[in-house]
DNA sequence: TCGTCCGCG
C-alpha cells in the first residue's frame, strides 16, 4: 500500500499525531443558516427511486395536492395561456416536472398536437414518464410515452412525451418546426448540456417561424437555478414564475483555512465527523475519480481498524463502476453501522442517494476541455462554481436536515465562478454543427445563449469539409455524403468510417469497431487487481493495435453465452459492452436501409484499419526521427509532440511502428495517443490524398 | 510506464 495516510493507521501513538497534526481540517461555522433559500436553490435532479412507488391511486392523488405547484396549478396555467414563451425556476420537489405536463394535458392546452418534456438523460425521460403514466391510470405508450435511444414507447394518441434533448434534436433534422408538437417543455436547462443550448435555438426559431404560419408553438424553460437573467435576456424578456420547493434546510460549514491538500483534508474530515456524528448519519463525499476514490477509500479502511466509532462501510461510486458494484450504495446496512459514499459528480444530479445527512465536499471536480489547434482533449481537476457547490450541499437535504462541509474557506466559495463554463464552449463542435446544418440552419446566425469562439467553429468546419459533409468551411452546405452521415447517430469520422467500409469490403468489423468505440471504456481494471486483469487481456491482444484488439473482445462478447459471468471473468464492462451491441444493431438497422452490402474482410485486417483512416486520417501521428525533449516520441499533424498511452498494447513495443492512426489525443499529465494502431505511412496517401498533400506541406 | 469527470443519439 503505497498510500501516504497508510502509517497514520497503524500506531495508536500516530493516530494522536494525526489529531493534533497543524495541518488538520478545522470546520467552523461561518455562515449557518444566513441564506436558508439560497441552501436550497441549485438542488434539483429526479429520484430514481421514484420508479419504485407503488401506490394506489387515491394516495397518488392526495400526493398530488401536496406538491407546491398543486396550490399555484391556476395560475401556471393562466401565465401559460397568455405567454408563448415562458421560464418556470422551480426547486426540488416543487413537482414541477411531473404535474406541468399533466395540468396542460388535463386542460388540453396541448390542442390536436402534443407536449413534448425534454430531459438531458435517458434514465430521467424513462422513469419520469412511467411516474407520469401512473398518476394519470394510463398505460405507458397510450396518452402517456417516452423516447429515448433505442426505445420509444410512444404511439400516434401520445400527448405527453417525455424525451431526451439528444432525441428531439434528431426529431428537428426531419422537421424543424417540430409540428409534431404544440408545447415544448425543457427542463434541467441550467445544466447548459450542449444538446440542451442548441435546442433552445431551434425551438426558439421554430416558434418565430410558426408565428407567421399561424401555427402557435408554446416554450417552457424549466430551471432550478435562481440566476433566470441569462435565459430572460435570451428568450426576449419572457414571463418567469418561480415555484417553491420541498427540501430541508442545510447547514453549510466552510474551513477556516485554506487546505494545500484536499485528499489528505477529506480523510481528516470524515474521521473528525465520524467521531462527532450519531452513526445512522450517512455521509456522502464528493471527489474527482476513480483513482481518488479507490485511494480514498483504502485509507479510511486503514485508519477505521485503529479508530473508535460505529463500523464504517464505505461505498465507491462513479460510472464507470460496473452497476452491480454501483447498486450496493442503495442496500441499506445493519443498523448502528455507518455509510460513507465516495462519489464523482454523478451523485450531483444523475443519481440520488436517499438518507444522505453529511456531505463533504472537496469543492473540486474533473473537468474535459478541447483545445482547437492540436484537437487534444484534456482533463483536469478545476475548482467547481458556486452553483454546483450548492448542488453538492443540497444533497444532505433530501429527507431531512442536514449539513455540508466544504473543504475551502468561504472567501475561496465567494471568488468562484458562479456557474460552470457551459459545455458548448468546451466540446469539439462538428457533430453539432453537422447536425445544425442538416436541420437547415446556418452555424454564422444560428442563436446560442454562449457562442463558441469564431476559431473553433472554424477548425471543426474544416473538419466536416475534409469528411467530405460539406462544401467549404465559408459557406457550409450540406454534401450528399453528409446527409448520409447524419442518419448515423455516432460523431462524424466514425460515420464517414462507416460509409466508407463497403469500398474496402470490412462494414461487418467497420459495425462492430465503431459500436465499441461509440461506447465508454470496456476495460475495468480495479487498482488492485492490475496484474490479473492485464493478464487475461492477452488472449485478445493483436499485434496490430488497440482497435483490432477491441474488436476481438467484441467479437468474443458477442459469442459467450454467459456474458455477465464472462465478462466478470475477463475483467471488461459488461454495461458497455452490451451497450456496443446496442449501437451495432442501430447502426446495422441504418446500412440495410441505406442498402449498404455488409462484408467481412475475414483476417485481411490491413482492409479494417485502412476502412478507419478513411475517417480517423487527421488523427495520424509519426515517429520523430530525432528524440528531442520529453513531450514524446510521436508528433501529430499538428505538430504536437505525444507518446503512446501506456494502457496500449503497442505501448514500449521494439521497433517503434513509424506511423500510427489514434482515436484519441488526451492531455493529462504528458500528452497521450489514446487507442493506436500501426499503419503503413504510405497509406495515408492512399486513402486521403487531399489531406495527405496540405499535411505535408504544412509540416 | 497511466491512472478515463459526466452525458446524449
Amino acid at each position: 500500500m503505497d498510500s501516504k495516510y497508510a502509517s497514520y493507521g497503524k500506531a495508536k501513538d500516530k493516530r494522536n499525531n494525526f489529531d493534533t497534526k497543524a495541518k488538520r481540517v478545522k470546520l467552523s461555522i461561518d455562515n449557518k443558516n444566513n441564506n436558508p433559500q439560497k441552501e436550497n436553490k441549485h438542488v434539483n435532479g429526479l429520484d430514481t427511486e421514484i420508479s419504485h412507488y407503488k401506490e394506489n391511486p387515491d394516495d397518488i392523488k392526495e400526493m398530488r395536492k401536496l406538491l407546491p405547484v398543486y396550490a399555484v396549478r391556476h395560475r401556471i396555467l393562466e401565465e401559460i395561456r397568455k405567454h408563448d414563451t415562458m421560464i418556470i425556476v422551480g426547486e426540488t420537489g416543487s413537482g414541477k416536472t411531473t404535474q406541468i405536463p399533466q395540468i396542460l394535458h388535463e386542460h388540453r392546452l396541448e390542442d390536436t398536437a402534443a407536449i413534448a418534456v425534454t430531459q438531458p438523460r435517458r434514465v430521467a425521460a424513462i422513469t419520469l414518464a412511467l411516474r407520469v403514466a401512473t398518476e394519470m391510470s394510463a398505460d405507458i405508450g397510450s396518452f402517456v410515452g417516452y423516447c429515448v435511444r433505442f426505445e420509444d414507447v410512444t404511439s400516434p394518441k401520445t400527448k405527453v412525451i417525455y424525451l431526451t434533448d439528444g432525441m428531439l434534436l434528431r426529431e428537428a433534422i426531419m422537421d424543424p418546426l417540430l409540428m409534431k408538437y404544440s408545447i415544448i417543455v425543457l427542463d434541467e436547462a441550467h445544466e447548459r448540456t450542449v444538446n440542451t443550448d442548441v435546442l433552445f435555438g431551434i425551438v426558439k426559431l421554430a416558434q418565430k417561424e410558426r408565428k407567421l404560419r399561424g401555427s402557435k408553438l408554446k416554450v417552457i424553460v424549466m430551471s432550478a437555478t435562481m440566476d433566470v437573467d441569462t435565459f430572460r435576456n435570451y428568450f426576449d424578456n419572457c414571463a418567469v414564475i418561480y415555484l417553491e420547493g420541498r427540501t430541508y434546510p442545510v447547514t453549510i460549514y466552510h474551513t477556516k483555512l485554506k487546505q494545500e491538500d484536499y485528499q489528505y483534508a477529506v480523510v481528516c474530515a470524515i474521521f473528525q465527523l465520524h467521531a462527532s456524528t450519531p452513526a445512522d448519519h450517512d455521509f456522502l463525499v464528493f471527489l474527482t475519480g476513480q483513482e481518488e476514490i479507490e485511494t480514498v477509500m483504502a485509507n479510511i479502511k486503514q485508519i477505521a481498524k485503529e479508530s473508535p466509532g460505529p463500523q464504517i462501510r464505505v461505498c465507491p461510486l462513479y460510472a464507470g463502476l460496473p452497476a452491480n458494484k454501483q447498486l450496493v450504495v442503495w442496500k441499506p446496512i445493519p443498523p448502528g453501522m455507518r455509510k460513507i459514499v465516495l462519489a464523482t459528480n454523478i451523485a450531483e444530479a444523475s443519481v440520488t442517494i436517499p438518507k444522505i445527512k453529511c456531505v463533504i465536499d472537496t469543492g473540486v471536480v474533473k473537468e474535459r476541455s478541447w483545445c482547437r489547434v492540436t484537437g487534444a482533449e484534456r482533463l483536469h481537476v478545476v475548482p467547481c462554481s458556486q452553483a454546483a457547490c450548492w448542488q453538492r450541499a443540497g444533497r444532505a437535504g433530501r429527507t431531512a436536515p442536514g449539513a455540508a462541509y466544504r473543504l475551502y474557506t468561504a472567501a475561496d466559495f465567494a471568488a468562484r465562478p458562479q456557474h460552470n463554463t457551459p459545455e458548448i464552449l468546451r466540446c469539439p463542435l462538428a457533430a453539432t454543427l453537422l447536425m445544425l446544418i442538416a436541420t437547415g440552419m446556418d452555424p454564422g446566425t444560428f442563436p446560442l445563449i454562449d457562442a463558441p469562439s469564431p476559431d473553433s467553429v472554424q477548425a471543426s468546419l474544416i473538419l466536416l469539409k475534409e469528411l467530405g459533409a460539406i462544401e467549404n468551411e465559408n459557406n457550409p452546405k450540406l454534401k450528399a455524403l453528409g446527409k448520409k452521415m447524419t442518419a448515423f447517430p455516432i460523431d462524424p469520422k466514425y460515420s464517414r468510417v462507416i460509409i466508407s467500409a463497403p469500398e474496402y469490403g470490412c462494414l461487418d468489423e467497420a459495425l462492430s469497431l465503431v459500436a465499441v468505440m461509440s461506447s465508454e471504456n470496456i476495460f475495468h481494471t480495479p487498482l488492485h487487481k492490475r496484474e490479473e486483469a492485464l493478464k487475461v487481456k492477452q488472449k485478445f491482444v493483436s499485434p496490430l493495435g488497440d482497435h483490432v484488439t477491441l474488436l476481438n473482445v467484441f467479437k468474443a462478447f458477442c459469442k459467450a453465452p454467459l456474458k455477465k459471468q464472462w465478462c466478470k471473468e475477463n475483467y471488461l464492462n459488461h454495461r458497455n459492452l452490451s451497450y456496443a451491441s446496442d449501437i451495432r444493431a442501430q447502426l446495422f438497422a441504418i446500412c440495410q436501409r441505406l442498402n449498404m452490402e455488409v462484408t467481412s474482410c475475414g483476417t485481411d485486417l490491413d482492409q479494417l484499419l485502412k476502412c478507419l483512416l478513411s475517417g480517423l486520417f487527421t488523427n495520424c501521428a509519426w515517429a520523430r526521427g530525432i528524440v528531442t525533449s520529453g513531450t514524446g516520441r510521436y508528433v501529430t499533424a499538428s505538430g504536437s509532440g505525444a507518446s503512446i498511452h501506456p494502457a496500449s498494447v503497442l505501448h514500449l513495443k521494439r521497433p517503434p511502428p513509424p506511423a500510427l492512426l489514434y482515436t484519441e489525443l488526451l492531455q493529462t499529465k504528458r500528452a497521450y495517443l489514446v487507442t493506436v494502431s500501426a499503419i503503413q505511412p504510405h497509406w495515408l496517401h492512399q486513402v486521403a490524398p487531399d489531406y495527405a498533400r496540405r499535411c505535408r506541406a504544412n509540416r
